[in-house]
Order: C-alpha cells, then structure tokens, then sequence
DNA sequence: CGTGTAAGGAATTCTGACACG
DNA sequence: CGTGTAAGGAATTCTGACACG
C-alpha cells in the first residue's frame, strides 16, 4: 500500500487541502461516503485518496446530486471493480486449463 | 509539489509511522534535521518525505553518528543538488549560444 | 549528547443538539 | 437534506525543565 492509503491526515489537514468545512467532511462519513480510521483516542485519520474522493464528493453536491445517489454510484464502482477481478480469475483458469490440453 | 511533500501529518502519525518516540522527532527537529511546519495554534506538521528522513536518521543514530554530523551530511547533499542545477543551467545555455552559431 | 518523564496549558477534535430551510 | 454553530468534554500537542549518563 502506498502513501496515498495511510490513514493519517487529522481532519484539519484534510479542511485545508480540500476547502471542506469540518461539518461537512463528518457528515459525508455519517453518510457513508467515506471511511477514515479512528486513533486510539477517537480522532479521524483520513488518507490522501480519502481527500480525493472528497473533492470529488464536493463536486458532485455542487451538481445537485445527493449523499445517498453518491454513495451507490460508489457502491457500482466497487461492483465494477470486482466484476473485473472475477473476470481476470476467469480467464486466467481458462488459460491455465488450455495450456493442460496441449 | 506531489502528495509526499505536503506538510499535514500531525506528529501522532508520524510517530507511529516511523516507530519513534514523539521526544526524538521533537529533538531531531530542535537539532535542525528536518523542518516541520506550525497550523496556525503551533502544532507541527508534517510531510511523507520527512517521515522517510526521520527513518533514515534513524539509521543513521543507531549506527552512533552524532546529530551534527547527519547535518552536515544533508547539507552537502544539498550543495550537490544545488551544482547539478548549475550544471545544466551552464550546459543550457552553452547549448543555446553554439545553436546560435550555426 | 540523546532521550525519558511529569507538569501545566493551549490547540485540536469529538459528539449530540438546535437551527434553518 | 445539507450545513452552520455554540457547548462541554476528551484527546492531542506544545514548551521548558529536571534527570541520567
């Protein structure tokens, strides 16, 4: 994993490098949309991707849209994503399978 | 300027990312290794590069250098940095005035 | 010299709630 | 629904100092 999936940006950091109000970035979590770690103590930690996906989100509200029309539009890339996956095992057993009949 | 290199990890993180002790950062700072930002309250913050120095000063402690020294060690690294970019500003324009000639 | 620790205070973050719309 | 705000408390961080070696 790299450094752009380390949960350990405090969400003062995340405010400054995304211009989201605190409220706003707890409320997209209460929402589901996305998901920091907590310390030990119960402060947040996000990750940089976390801050991408908030600008993103920021953009999206712009736009109208709504937290939960965000949050499954994030649960079909996921959807995709494994999709692929599947797909990619798939192919790779077929391959292997193939190559056993030569 | 990349991820690595924006200034928004609290010590807390970096503490944990590097397994050492809050005092140490503190004093490797104090000592003028590595040169965190202020929020504006005065908490330091950090950068994912720093995080790599702390580790290799780390190294560097265990092995019994002293902390002046791993200074002066980034300070030359620093200057040749600094002759690299003279270097190809020279080469430039010497480039740039035989073009000049044909 | 490099590091641990206890001390007191300040900055940061947390939650739940009320407000507006 | 999405967001601001005041409230009280808890976690995090800060500095300067004493200790040891």
């Amino acid at each position: 994993m790299s450094y752009k999936d380390k949960k350990v940006l405090p969400i003062g950091s995340v405010s400054e490098l995304t211009g989201l109000s605190l409220r706003k970035i707890r409320y997209y979590e209460e929402r589901g949309l996305i998901l920091p770690e907590r310390s030990g103590g119960g402060t947040r930690k996000f990750s940089f991707t976390d801050v991408e996906k908030l600008m993103d989100i920021a953009n999206q509200i712009e736009d109208g849209m709504q937290t939960f029309e965000i949050k499954k539009l994030y649960k079909k890339e996921k959807q995709k994503d494994k999709d692929k996956i599947r797909d990619e095992m798939i192919r790779g057993q077929l391959n292997a399978a193939f190559k056993m009949t030569k």
